[in-house]
DNA sequence: CGTCTATTTGAATGTACTCAAAAGCGGTGG
DNA sequence: CCACCGCTTTTGAGTACATTCAAATAGACG
């Protein structure tokens, strides 16, 4: 079994406990795939098929508004689920872009694979209910700090939250997460680097 | 059967079939509780003991920060699930602070109740596994509209997504929804008026 | 009726953006 | 291997969106 295998099992397993036959199974509906450096895992009218489990690299998910900004709505790195889970629950368009900050390995389950897993292992039920639990509160927790933080704020808790994943993104690419422009977080960091 | 258990009955059948035994057991799990106007459902520093299902009025949910301002994490108003959910599910003190904007009335679940509901019938682990997936769907969908839409956009888009609150609530409430000051929202209001 | 809070309005201020130009950096092809 | 091209980052000046503060008005509640 290789280290990707691997590396999803332990995240299952922080949740639920799979027998070996499950753990086959299981294994059995998923796809690896290689995404290089600013390739694309999702464009913007296509059809989410995939949700999808990062073994390697990095996945940054956005908007591009009719100014043709680009929004962040997350990164995912190692051990991180991503994935449209509108268009990937309703098979409509996405609106979203889903593209790799650098080369990265996933491992991808099919709508039709996900629900024949809810049928035949129904504790991943459980194991999704408790992961989209936990995704919300994320959520809940950035939506906060958007509301009651400034920019020079948020970056901080940026840098706390995720202290190694700076380095491997762009400021352009921060600067989009947080929701400030590439300028704006350039004059951020000149004043940080002054203390 | 009262009208707040076949609201609760209607919301979980869009996700789940619940036989006649099913739910009698999950009914008498819960609890109603009423909630007048200005009445607090959690505040900051307690832990949340239950989930809540509102089938009259409207809670919101929200933190003071370091400078006594308010910000608004949602408004739940009939038909809607709330709670501090991160509170509710490691048993630590909320941050957060849940009030009722009118008189309301809720149907309460412990968390040892949830538990025993989800051992006794699986089926709820579906159940909310597709609510918490909708609800981050959700919350990504405002994040996308606080990184790309200015004060007025999004108060545009608030009073299209939920036509009939915006009367429930004073402007403070919707302003610090908005992550604006009530005194702007006050001047968006009168120039939308002017058209 | 009086008190308290919410809302309106305006002036001054601040945070973050736009536009523009220069410098830095990375990848690619000759 | 170096030169060049394109993209990112830096820096600054001017601007716009939203806040703060203050004072006046309007509403809600006992």
């Amino acid at each position: 079994m290789g280290m990707s295998e691997e590396l999803i099992l332990k995240n299952i397993n922080r949740h639920i406990r799979l027998d070996g036959e499950e753990t086959d199974y299981f294994l059995s509906l998923l796809q690896t795939r290689v995404i290089r450096r600013k390739g694309f895992l999702l464009r913007a009218n296509e059809v989410c098929k995939n949700e999808s489990f990062i073994t390697k690299g990095c996945l940054r998910t956005y908007t591009i508004d009719d100014a043709g900004l680009e929004h962040t709505l997350m990164f995912a790195a190692e051990d991180w689920w991503t994935g449209d889970l509108y268009s990937f629950l309703t098979q409509q368009p996405s609106s979203l872009m889903i593209d790799a900050t650098e080369d990265t390995t996933i491992l991808q389950i099919s709508r039709a694979n996900l629900e024949q897993l809810y049928q035949k292992v129904p504790k991943f039920e459980r194991f999704f209910r408790i992961m989209f639990q936990n995704a919300f509160i994320a959520q809940q927790e950035r939506i906060k700090q958007n509301l009651s933080f400034t920019a020079e704020q948020r970056y901080c808790q940026f840098l706390d939250k995720w202290p190694d994943l700076e380095q491997r993104l762009s400021q352009k690419q921060v600067a989009s997460y947080l929701g400030i422009t590439p300028e704006f977080l350039s004059m951020i960091r000149r004043k940080q680097a002054r203390k």
